[in-house]
Parts: C-alpha cells; structure tokens; sequence
RNA sequence: GGGUUGGUGGUCUAGGCUGGUUAUGACACCUCCUUGACAUGGAGGAGGCCGGCGGUUCAAAUCCGCCCCAACCCA
C-alpha cells in the first residue's frame, strides 16, 4: 500500500515538461485507455499474500449474472454500486476482493443456446448438448467481461469463474454430499411443480403469474348416489343428457376429466350439501367418484361444486393429501395424454381439450361454454404454463430450521434495513422444501449412484469429485446394502441455485481435505464475506438460498452486510422489460455518455429505491467532469509543480486557506461516514456541492487573484493539497477523469513506483483522504464567503463586469483575517471592516417567535399570542438593562408583553428592517452588512 | 384477497425514526452577465395547501386511523 500524506512527498508529477492540460476533457480517449491499463497492471487484484487477517480484508460476494442473454442497464446499474463500494474500501486500505463469476450451469443458459442455434436439446447426447452450451456462453461471456470493463468495474480478472466449471462442480457436489449426511436432503417420489416444455422440475420461485384467456365450461355430472337421500330435491334438475339427476361442475381444463377423482362441496354450502357423501360419475369417461366437502372450496367461483384432478393445481394437491385420493395421473412429463385418457392418448393437453369439449357437447353434458381470463402459473424461463406431477426428486429440507434461518437474516447489516422484512415474509411464507434436482442435459450432474436391486443410494468419494455418474463408475463394487452388483446413475442435474447459492464458500476455495477428514478454506480469511450486494428481486430465493447452504455448511452466517439495490425504471417510471420494448441497454447508454457520468447518475439515488433512467441526470455528470477538469487546469496553472510545493509553517498558513483546508477535513469526516453507511446520494451531494460551490465558486477566486502576482506558498499549497483530496474523493464515483488528472499531475513516474502495482501509481490504489486536524475560524469564513456574494450580487444588480473595481467596501460582521481575500476577490481598492452593526435605523416589522419554547410554555394561549402580534399589539419593553442602541445584540434584553403575557428573551426576535442612512448602498447577509460606496 | 414498500414544485429527490410555523438540492423554465479555468460557466427569479379525508396536539410533510394510487412479494 502507498503511502500518501502531503503534496511535498511525492517525486514530481507525470506531466513535468507538459504545457498543462488540454482545455477539453477528452473521456472517448481516456476512459479505455485507463480501462485497459487497469487490467494490465493488475491495479485492482486481490493480493492474497498481503494478509491473512480478515480485519484487514474486505470481500465482496457479487451473485454471478445468469448468462441467458445480453447485460442490460438493470445490471450495471448495480454493479455500479458495489464498485464504489469496493474502491472506496481499498483506498481506505483494505486489501479488497471483488471477483467476478458467470452463472453459466443452468436452464437459463440452455434455454438460450436452443434459442441461438435454433435446435432442442432432447435432439442431441447430452455430452454434444453441453459443449454446445458452453460455446454459446463462452461468446456471451466474452461480452460481460468486456462491458464490465467497460464500465471501469473495479473487478479482479485474475478471480473469475463460472458455475460450470470444474472447480466449480466440485464444490457444488461436495455441498450436495455434505448436506446429504448431515441428513438434510432427501428423495422423495411426491407432487413436484413441472414444466412441459422444458420438462424438468422446477421450483415455487420459478413460476410467475400470467394473465390468460380460456374458456369457462359448465359440465353436467350425474349424480349416482345422493350422500343424504331425503335432503335431495324432489324433483331433482336433469340438464343433462338422461333422466340421471346431474350437478354442475365449472372447469377450464376439461382435459383433466379423465384424472378427476373426486368432487369436493364447501361446508357451509347449503345448496349442495345434499351431495356430500354421495358418488358422482365423471361424463365421457365415466368413473365414479366421491363427493366430499372441504372448505378450500371457492364458493364464489362456478356454481360451487369443484372437481379435483390428481393435478390440476395446489389445491388439487391438498386434496390428494388430505383425503388420502387415488392417483390417476392424464398428463406426462411432455404434456401429452396418458392411456388413462382413453381415446384421447397421445394427444397433448390442448388438442385433448378441444376434442373432449366437442364430445362433452355432443354428449349433451356441455352446459355453457363462456369467455373467461384468469391467472395461471407459468414458467418463468418459457412461460409455459406449468403442470404438477408426482415425480421422483430430490429435496432440501428447509421446514424445520426456518427459525434459524431468520436469525441468520436478523445477524446480517441491511442497507436498507427495511429489506430484511422481504426476507422475513419470504421465510414465513415457505410451504414447500426445496426442490434441487431438474431433468436436464446441461448441468452439475447428482454424485449418485442407486443399487438396481435394493435401490440403496451411493455416493461418490469426496476425493472423486467431480463426477459424471452417467459415465463414471461408482466408488463401489458391491452394493453396501444387498451386495449387488448392477448401479443405475442418476441422470437429473442440481438446480442452478443448488450452486449458485455456495458463491462465498467458492470464492472462498471451500474444499474437502482427504488425509484430515476436514473441510477447509483455501482462503479464509475471505470468509464469512464483508459485503454481499444484489437486487431486491432476488432477495428470497438467491440470498436465502446462499445464507441456507452456507451455514449448514460452516456454521456461520456468510455475509456481515447485504446491500440491496433497486431496479432501474425508463424514463416514465415504468419497469423495463423487453415486452414492453423500453429496455435501455449499456450500449445505448455508452454511446452517448461517458461511463463517469453514467456512475455519476447511478450514485444518485437511495439506496434499495427503484428509479427512473433519466439523461438529464447523466447530463449533469457530464457538466461535472468538465468543471473538475476545467477547475484542475486553474490549479495546475497557478502553481508550481506540485512536487516543489512545500507545507508552509504553521503561522504562515493565511486564514482563508486555513479556512479551506479545515471545510475539507469536515468534508472527507463527512463522506466517510457517508460511504460506510452506503449513502451514495448524499455523499455525491455533498462532495459536489462543495467541491462546486464552496471551492470552485468561493475559494478558486480568491485564490486565483492571489496567485495572479507573486508566489504565495500558502495558497499554493492548500490549493495542491485540496485539489489532490478532491481527486481522490471523486475517485470511486468517478475513476477515470480523476486517474486521468492524477496521472498528468501527481503520480509517481513508473519508474520508481516502490510499492505500487506493476509500476501504475493509481490514485485507486493511493489512500483515502484522513483529516488533518485543521482549525479555523469557520464562521468568519463562512460571513466572509456571504459578504463576497453578496458584492457580486452587487456588481450583477448594478450592471458591473465582475471583475470590476469597487473603490470602497466596509464590511460590518466578523471576518476577521479574511479582508485581504474579500478585498482581491472582489477586486475593492479600499475595505474597511467592522465588528459593529453601521449606523441605521431601525424600524420594528414583526416578531419572529420560537415555538418550540413558546409552545410548550404558553400551550393554547399561542393561538392568541399569534393574533395579536399579526394586529400589532405588542409591546417591546427593556428587561434590566438599558441601551441607547438598538442593535440586534440587543435583543436578548428584551421581553416581548403580548396578549397578556411577557415572553422572555430566548422566546423570540424581532424582525426588523434597516435603513442606512450614511453614504453609499447597504447589502444585507445572514452575518453581515456590507456597505459599497 | 393478504402482505411489504412508496406517494413531497413540471421531473427526480432531502427531510419523516426524535412534531415547532421559512420543506433541501439537482434538472427543466424565466431574466441578466463573455470575470484573465470553465457560457457544459456566473448572478438573480418564478414555481409546492408535502396523494385524499379524518384524528391526536398549542403546533403535523413528520405521529395515529381510514381511503385512493403505484410497484413488488405471496395467495
């Protein structure tokens, strides 16, 4: 680590023989520049052999981005944040890790590549599938790196990786065999969320709500036996085809009638409870079935009476459960009709549909048929609408620990803090143990293996791993159980998030030692992970998951912080979604304006809100990096090279400079506070407010007529000084104008670059700004700062170039030792100043009062206190003392008698207004009467 | 249907936990000004009954209740 403290330290600048900087920043030219010599020098790499104390190091756990299409702005939005967190903790002098991975392993990933080679991947060996997956990734993948390079991502390229991989598989099979004799997963044949389309297993967070139209059908059942014969109506209605007495059933999914297997009333239906108890017969394929009453009944919906089809839904589901049904299972993995479909086999679910509503209609059992749209569940990834079949899968359990799970989540810092209640919801909500096996080619493959004969479940050596059961014998000769001989691999892969949730024990090297019968961590001190940044989006299963796994495995909670960000809205606050076609990618956005002032717009925001993309906001960051390059030529003109600049003794250090240099120790107290608590907005503000206004507007005048003559080494100094804080202050939010600057200005030749990295004296690699400990008359700077506005205002109103003489100024308040920069600021021959108020009259306008004192002493009379002030009835009276002089100073001598009352001094002020009455005009400040004249 | 979060000038936003009468800043808008870093600049100005209704209080953007709207999560 470099060390940094004063300006005389370093050897010279880089642009020693330069004639100073071009007038116009040029971030087309420089922003690659630095992007490429960043990742050459390796300026951002994480230095393992620096430290072994995880006090000393700050980890980052960034959820690698699914590769299933381009990055869009949402992302870098994002990831935006987490570089300025992770520039502002490694100048602050932590060794920093920021990896970055690529989440390549899963059904997104395959998805895509049948998008973009236009095949299917049942059309190929899984072996053939795979390699073409990873070509297509490889290609996208190519493109992450380079758009997050693009964007001056502070990432580590030496510490990257992809879930696919390897190491990878290895890690993510080991979670699955230590998990496994913890006896926290289990196989079970059950009722699993299926995809017909992408024929796999898939979990509750993988399905998502879609508006469907479909059709409504009232179908006759008859009734073979009434479950209370007397309660049955005399003249029972019998719309359909025979004489039978029937019921109506309302469905949108006829297709299901041959798996119906039973009919459920809801208790408090009076209507219909004459049929529970009784059988039905389902039309067409006529089974007979029971009624039974359960009040998971929507009474609202059709006329009451519901089917349940082993399965058509959850409730279906429950159902199954709850009354012990039978299983008659219509639909296969593919979406087409088994043979208990009759006649209808072989057909998928929407032909079947259509055919046996033709024949419902022929039959006579086809009541009504009528438009309807509702919401069904269906594939996030295809939007296919999902099936439930009972299938054979593997589980995490996750029902008995939720406790724990949530004081995990209570242990974690949130920024915002509000997030962890999604967490909470999200735990409190579960109902299904996690699923992780999906039926899928491209994936990390279960290290299972089970015995033809007994069905004894084998697991592969650690020491094994990775294993491909398909093609790779198990670890044993003869079943452990029965001693058979004959395996049968498991085919299905884990779930993307089996894997993607064990990002900090990866990145930690998380691993198996043979010889110790341990695990261990290559590096641990990275673990548990300082930082953990994501979207809220995925706060319930991505988090949850990583926080799941992690500590089943190691006992600790992963992460020490999470920091939430939120999504980026277009321009109308909409959510961006490619349907709507108001997705903004990085390109778009790169094309127009520097990657600066995109960072610039990003920090803008609170953190964890959603907000709108907006260009006047990337506008205005463009308009900074121009006045931060505009306001380094001044300083870089105006002094000496900076390696020649010298700390002026301490009384030699002019007040106004002092002034300058103690604003700027309370500026970068402030900021650091700022970016521990994640509050970009407000430290962007802050800095710019005063970096602009306070700096640029203030004290760069002063300075520049200072230094327009003759050497000042006090202003020389504070100057070099403030300017290099400013730069490194920019720094996470805006890396490369202020390496740019840096480079021209300040930073050591690459030759004798002792201890910086790969001969690159980044100020990314220099030291966060410390205070210095300055002291200063603030309020006299601070009036000082108002009388020159105000003379500019002065100047303006009265038609005057700026830089216009004045000959004489007198300055009543108190800006004791900054006459002298008034006097050049301001370009006044002859300045006078004054600790008094002049010589004005006086004249009472009303009465300023405090409530917060006012109100608690005087309560409801306040009312009247205010009335009678608006009227005019008050009076001033001297407390003790007595004064000629009517000066504001004045005013706690007073009591105010209104109303019946007498407020003491502290209650209130009067307002009054001033006429000066001796030569010239008189300007008014908050602190201060300045009279030109 | 249930829950969560939010609603502040034209736009975005600070303030809200800890109530105090003058609600912050930026962008956009209007007027004026080429000062030797910068017109991507400088000086000044206009613009808000803080989503609605009620309540608590001497006092409400702030606390409480109900309602409306939006987004998200769960049914």
């Amino acid at each position: 680590m470099s060390t940094d403290s004063d300006p005389g330290d370093t050897s010279g600048g880089g642009s020693a023989e330069d004639s100073g900087l071009p007038p116009e920043y040029d971030p087309e030219a420089v922003e690659p520049k630095w992007q490429d010599r960043w990742v050459e020098a390796g300026t951002y790499a994480y230095d393992e052999t620096a430290t072994t104390d995880p006090n000393t190091v700050f980890s980052i756990d960034t959820p690698p981005p699914t590769v299933s299409g381009d990055l869009h702005w949402g992302h870098v939005y994002g990831d935006t944040l987490q570089d300025f967190v992770a520039r502002f903790n490694r100048m602050r002098g932590y060794e920093t890790f920021f990896p970055f991975g690529y989440d390549d392993n899963g059904i997104a990933s395959e998805r895509l590549t049948e998008r973009e080679l236009g095949i299917r991947h049942q059309d190929f060996e899984r072996r053939e599938f795979q390699e073409k997956c990873r070509e297509v990734c490889r290609d996208y993948e190519a493109d992450f790196t380079e758009k997050m390079q693009a964007l001056g991502m502070s990432i580590d390229w030496s510490n990257t990786y992809k879930t696919i991989e390897p190491r990878v598989q290895r890690v993510s099979q080991l979670s699955f065999i230590d998990l496994y004799e913890q006896g926290r997963e289990y196989r079970r044949r059950a009722p699993t969320i299926w995809c017909p389309d992408c024929e796999t297993a898939i979990s509750q967070v993988e399905q998502e709500d879609a508006r469907q139209h479909t059709t409504f059908n009232d179908i006759a059942f008859e009734v073979v036996e009434f479950g209370d014969p007397d309660a049955a109506p005399d003249d029972p209605e019998a719309p359909g085809p025979g004489d039978t007495p029937t019921f109506t059933i309302s469905t949108t999914r006829p297709e299901l009638l041959p798996a119906c297997v039973s009919v459920f009333v809801h208790p408090d239906d009076e209507e219909n409870q004459h049929l529970v108890g009784g059988t039905a017969r389902v039309p067409i394929f006529g089974q007979e079935v029971p009624i039974i009453e359960d009040e998971r009944v929507d009474m609202e919906t059709g006329s009451g009476v519901v089917m349940c089809c082993t399965f058509g839904d959850r409730t279906d589901i429950e159902w199954y459960q709850a009354h012990d049904l039978p299983l008659r299972i219509a639909i296969d993995e593919s979406g087409t009709m088994t043979d208990v479909a009759d006649d209808y086999e072989s057909m998928t679910t929407e032909e079947a549909r259509e055919a046996i509503i033709g024949d419902l209609e022929a039959a006579g059992y086809l009541l009504e048929s009528r438009d309807h749209e509702h919401t069904v569940q269906v594939h996030e990834r295809c939007e296919v609408e999902v099936e439930y079949l009972v299938t054979e899968q593997w589980y995490v359990e996750l029902l008995d620990r939720t406790e724990e799970y949530l004081d995990a989540g209570r242990e974690m810092e949130w920024y915002p803090d509000k997030m962890f209640t999604r967490y909470q919801h999200w735990i409190e909500g579960l109902e299904w143990d996690w699923c992780i096996s999906r039926q899928r080619d491209s994936g990390i493959p279960f290290p299972v293996w089970y015995c033809e004969d007994c069905g004894e479940t084998v697991l592969a050596e650690k020491e094994q791993l990775p294993v491909e059961p398909i093609a790779d014998d198990p670890p044993v000769d003869a079943c452990p159980e029965c001693g058979g001989a004959a395996f049968q691999p498991e085919a299905d892969v884990f779930d993307t998030w089996a894997t993607s949730s064990l990002t900090p024990l990866i990145n930690a090297g998380w691993d198996w030692d043979g010889e110790r019968e341990a695990y261990t961590m290559e590096r641990p001190e990275l673990y548990p992970m300082d930082l953990r940044p994501q979207g809220h989006d995925i706060i319930s299963f991505w988090l949850f998951h990583t926080v799941v796994k992690c500590y089943e495995h190691t006992g600790e909670v992963p992460f020490e912080n999470v920091m939430i960000n939120g999504m980026v809205l277009d321009e109308n606050r909409e959510a961006m979604s490619k349907s709507k076609g108001n997705v903004v990618t990085p390109d778009e956005v790169l094309e127009k304006f520097p990657v600066d002032a995109a960072r610039y717009w990003a920090a803008g925001t609170s953190i964890g809100d959603d907000f709108p993309y907006k260009e006047g906001d990337l506008e205005g960051g463009e308009r900074l990096l121009q006045k931060l390059w505009n306001a380094s030529r001044l300083v870089d003109q105006t002094t000496p090279e900076p390696g020649t600049v010298e700390a002026p003794a301490d009384e030699d250090l002019a007040a106004v400079d002092r002034w300058l240099l103690a604003e700027l120790d309370d500026l970068v107290a402030t900021l650091t506070g700022r970016f521990d608590a994640c509050e970009f907005s407000k430290a962007r503000n802050d800095l710019r407010a005063f970096f602009w206004n306070s700096f640029c507007d203030d004290y760069l005048e002063i300075a520049k007529q200072r230094l327009s003559g003759d050497r000042d080494p006090s202003a020389e100094y504070a100057l070099v000084t403030a300017h290099r804080t400013f730069l490194k202050l920019f720094a996470p939010f805006l890396p490369h104008v202020t390496e740019e600057l840096w480079q021209r200005l300040y930073a050591a030749g690459a030759t004798d670059a002792a201890g910086t990295s790969e001969g690159l004296d980044s100020v990314h690699a220099r030291d966060w700004p410390e205070t210095r400990g300055y002291e200063a008359d603030l309020e006299a700077g601070e009036t000082a700062m108002e009388a020159i506005s105000a003379l500019r205002r002065y100047k303006t109103e009265n038609g005057m170039a700026l830089n216009a003489d004045l000959d004489r100024v007198e300055v009543y308040g108190h800006v004791t030792g900054f006459e002298d920069a008034i006097a050049e600021a301001m370009h006044v021959r002859s300045l006078e100043t004054f600790d008094e108020t002049p010589e004005v009259t006086t004249e009472v306008t009303g009465v300023d009062l405090d409530y917060s004192l006012v109100g608690p002493e005087y309560g409801d009379r306040v009312g009247d206190i205010d009335a009678a002030i608006e009227a005019g009835e008050f009076e001033v009276r001297e407390a003790q003392r007595g004064s000629d002089s009517r000066t504001e100073s004045d005013a706690v001598d007073e009591e105010l008698h209104v109303a019946g009352v007498e407020l003491a001094p502290e209650m209130f002020e009067m307002e009054r207004e001033r006429t000066y009455s001796g030569d010239g005009e008189m300007v008014e400040t908050e602190n201060a009467v300045v009279v030109v004249g």
